[in-house]
RNA sequence: GCCGGGGUGGCGGAAUGGUAGACGCGGCGGACUUAAAAUCCGCUACCUUCACGGGUGUGUGGGUUCGAAUCCCACCUCCGGCACCA
């Protein structure tokens, strides 16, 4: 393709001039109102995918709109530089994780230079550096004295390969999220952040003004609430010290149904229950569940196994001895690990019971049953039977009276149950933050003082994981220490945190990135709380949940006046390789974004990335679709440079300039409302049409000189968000004073973009017939008399009765005839 | 299995109850050129007609409505998420 202007000159060029003259420089004091737009900052790999572009073009555009419609707008960047990727990568490179990844931020911030985004590069952040990773630590100490973190001993996920603990939301289908791998679990002592305990306020949205329904939805199931009854068996009758089973169960109204129990194999009440005439089979079963990998386990195709123990539990309610086994689809990690088995009510318990030949009984009568046997279990309403002193309730009442008795007993009692886990936040790791505690012999856990932070996570360390605990356990200089309470030996703690840790409250950060006195400067907190947040829908439960909760444990500490970290949130698309698939290296259908950048310049990859379709529903890459927006951008140069003079005043059509006049204010006002809302693709649509209605008039000469210059003006500053720099320079060389950047963003007139004529459609029975060129303001009446004496409408109507006439003012006129 | 979001020309897509296919790509024809590229102009859903025109058409089948891509019901299919949570 035959460029009219140099790309490449231009993007360096301006992005110097902005650079130099610091336009993308963001003033705290600046008196307009703010607006705080952030993209999620991304991780550095080495490399900037045009996945990245993807998510940053178009947000930067967004912001940039914002910043033309009067906002001080804050948009920032930084990097996510802690973690499992970049550490693998170092291990198998051979190079030390910190310059591993200090080599690939620079390499990525000139990449990231190249988008000509309006970011404050001095207000960058990268969190493996000791003065952010100071205020993870800061805020590690906040959160346990606040009681919200604390060490435990649980099953915990293990993943084999990358010789760490994670945490749940980390696991995908039973596999790391990160490498893939089958994870396993392990007892271990870990440390554990107590989101749990902000379950009930997470679910509450009503703080966030717009976020897509899709992640609403699924942090909704992810926490998973459920109300219930946790109701315990009597096992008195075995001699124990623990007298009875606590099960838990949301249809209590089922508790005449229960035919067995069913404990997880890791129950603490296993042992104690198996008699010695099934120890064996128990044992084995145990043994094989435990051995039996976390996807199999979970997976719903597999039948229920179980093993019987020998005992027996009394359902209090009925007297009844039911049997209690063992089963592999009980969790341990779930309600209480023990369920009340209720085939008639439950698939699961179904499926259970008939494998081994339990009994059905049906408590809760289907409305029409006609009292046979269940092919399946039935979990719909009715009314209760077999079911003593509630027989004839519904089954909604049944819950009610049922627990109300249950609670007077002293039997059970009402609670919630939530299927999220607390946030396991420790990991075995060396590239990460270290967790500011030490151990002492006679003090126990001893937090590290404040003003002893930052722990600095020491650069000579090992850093290549053993599988026999964390990296920094064998680095003696930093194990051993002395204790900040007693002074005598102590041993530091050597695990790391969570990546997700960094980024639950970075958006604090970025307001004051250099402030020495705590995480962000309370001075400059009117830039909180984000206003509208970007980026991918895949931290739906990780990072966006986390950081809801991190902000809500900030609030109540009084660190941060705000709930809600983000209060609008966008989720943007994937974008595809050419082939319609996922990009891949193995699929070798990867763009890299520098060589095209290098030949069409910046703004038409920008401008593809926003033309492509909407911004949430991602699409495929196309070679030849770029092109055609570089080729829109050279038209635009084109049209630009030409000189208004040249228009002859004699040419001059006063209905051309009306025309011309109205087409620029209905564009600005598509192109506001497009931009608005993220609807990129069509804005760059209406530009387009402008261009070729410009270019139509030009060569008409239909227009004066004014008009062109005012065409023209206001397209550049509309285009401006979208492609920066091609705007910028055409700024300049049609005389305008620098820099387009900082000018407000065209209004529009809607008298003047109102139309004074319009097509009328008429339709014979919803059928288009004809379609007439009406004055806009036309009247009901008329507007129908107009439609009847048409030609071609006669050929329909002619010989019949109109018996209905639709009139849509503006639009159409419908003649129903019989 | 459950919960979301989709399915519109050759392709990306536009239109959220009122002219289906804006805009762009591709294709075809023309201008310019010795020629090609680039650029510019025109045409481009399908069937039918010399033409004017007519008919059909938004995954499939029903429905509501004067009128449905748009609303309702059932189904097919693709993508994403969750998946024994008692």
């Amino acid at each position: 393709m035959e460029l009219r202007y140099d790309p490449k000159e231009i993007d360096r060029k301006w992005q110097d001039r902005w650079d130099k003259d610091g336009l993308h420089r963001v003033d705290n004091d600046d008196p307009r109102p703010k607006w705080y737009e952030m993209t999620m900052y991304p991780y550095p790999s080495g490399d900037l995918h045009i996945g990245h572009w993807y998510a940053m073009a178009p947000a930067d555009c967004h912001a940039r709109f914002r910043r033309m419609q009067g906002y001080n707008v804050l948009h920032p960047i930084g990097f996510d530089a802690f973690g499992l990727p970049a550490e693998n990568a170092a291990i198998s490179r051979g190079v030390h994780p910190y310059s591993w990844t200090m080599s690939n931020i620079e390499n990525m911030r000139k990449q990231l230079r190249s988008i000509g985004a309006i970011y404050d590069w001095d207000r960058e952040i990268v969190c493996c550096l000791p003065e952010y990773y100071r205020w993870n630590q800061w805020l590690f100490l906040k959160f346990f004295h606040q009681g919200l973190a604390y060490r435990a001993k649980a099953p915990v996920v293990w993943c084999p390969s990358c010789q760490t603990v994670l945490a749940n939301e980390q696991v995908i289908n039973g596999s790391c999220e990160r490498c893939g791998t089958t994870i396993t679990r392990r007892d271990l002592e870990q440390w554990f952040f107590r989101i749990t305990q902000y379950a009930d306020r997470l679910l509450d949205f009503s703080g966030l003004l717009d976020w897509p329904n899709k992640i609403l939805t699924m942090q909704t199931n992810w926490i998973g609430r459920s109300e219930g009854v946790e109701i315990s068996f009597d096992i008195s009758d075995k001699g124990l010290e623990q007298k009875e089973i606590s099960t838990f169960t949301t249809r209590i109204d089922t508790i005449f149904g229960v035919t067995f129990i069913v404990l997880a194999p890791e129950h603490p009440l296993v042992a104690d229950l198996t008699t010695e005439e099934h120890r064996e089979a128990v044992e084995a079963y145990v043994d094989q569940a435990r051995r039996t990998s976390e996807i199999d386990r979970l997976s719903t195709d597999t039948d229920k196994t179980g093993v019987f123990t020998g005992s027996y539990a009394v359902n209090r309610l009925n007297g009844e001895k039911v049997p209690i086994y063992i089963g592999d689809y009980v969790l341990m990690t779930y309600g209480t690990g023990a369920v009340m088995g209720v085939p008639a009510h439950d698939a699961r318990d179904f499926v259970f019971a008939q494998k081994y030949r339990l009994p059905v009984r049906i408590v809760v009568a289907p409305i029409s049953w006609d009292g046979s046997e269940l092919t399946e279990a039935y979990l719909g309403d009715g009314f209760m039977t077999n079911s003593g002193a509630y027989d004839g309730m519904t089954d909604e009442e049944g819950i009610e009276a049922i627990s109300a008795d249950i609670e007077k007993k002293g039997w059970g009692r009402r609670t919630v149950s939530y299927r999220m886990r607390d946030w396991l936040v420790s990991r075995q790791r060396y590239w990460g933050t270290p967790i500011p505690v030490v151990y002492c012999d006679k003090c126990g856990i001893v937090p590290v003082p404040e003003d002893e932070l930052p722990v600095l996570l020491p650069t000579d360390a090992e850093y290549i994981p053993t599988g026999e605990g964390s990296p920094l356990a064998s680095n003696a200089g930093f194990l051993n220490t002395n204790c900040y309470r007693c002074g005598g030996t102590a041993r530091r703690e050597t695990d790391t945190m969570d990546t997700f840790f960094d980024s639950s409250w970075y958006m604090l950060r970025y307001t004051s990135p250099g402030y020495s006195d705590g995480p962000f400067d309370p001075a400059v907190k009117d830039w909180l709380p984000v206003d509208q947040y970007t980026g991918g829908a895949e931290h739906a439960v990780m990072h966006l949940l986390y950081s809801r909760f991190f902000i809500k444990g900030l609030h109540d500490m009084g660190v941060v006046d705000f709930e809600e970290p983000f209060l609008r949130l966008f989720n943007q698309g994937v974008i595809l390789g050419e082939d319609h698939e996922k990009m891949s290296k193995s699929r070798g259908n990867v763009v890299n974004p520098d060589e095209v950048v290098e030949g069409l310049g910046a703004d038409a990859v920008r401008c593809f990335m926003m033309f492509i379709g909407p911004w949430d529903q991602g699409g495929p890459w196309s070679e030849v679709g770029i092109n055609g927006v570089a080729r829109w951008l050279n038209r635009v140069w084109d049209i630009v440079v030409r000189e208004p003079s040249d228009l002859d005043a004699a040419n001059v059509d006063p209905e051309s300039v009306r025309d011309t006049i109205r087409l620029l204010h209905q564009t600005i006002r598509r192109c506001h409302n497009d931009l608005d809302r993220f609807k990129f693709n069509t804005a760059i649509a209406g530009l387009m049409e402008l261009a070729n209605h410009l270019n139509r008039v030009w060569a008409e000469g239909s227009i004066d000189s004014a008009t062109w210059r005012e065409c023209i003006e206001n397209f550049l500053l509309m285009l401006a968000p979208i492609a920066p720099h091609v705007t910028e320079e055409l700024w300049e060389r049609t005389g305008q004073a620098y820099s387009i950047h900082q000018q407000a963003f065209p209004s529009w007139d809607d008298a003047l973009a109102a139309e004074d004529t319009i097509t009328l459609v008429v339709q014979v029975n919803g059928k288009v017939r004809d379609k007439l060129e009406v004055p806009a303001n036309i009247e009901e009446a008329a507007a129908q008399e107009l439609a009847l004496a048409s030609p071609k409408v006669r050929s329909y109507t002619d010989g019949k009765s109109v018996s209905k006439t639709i009139y849509v003012p503006g639009r159409l006129v419908n003649l129903v005839v019989q």
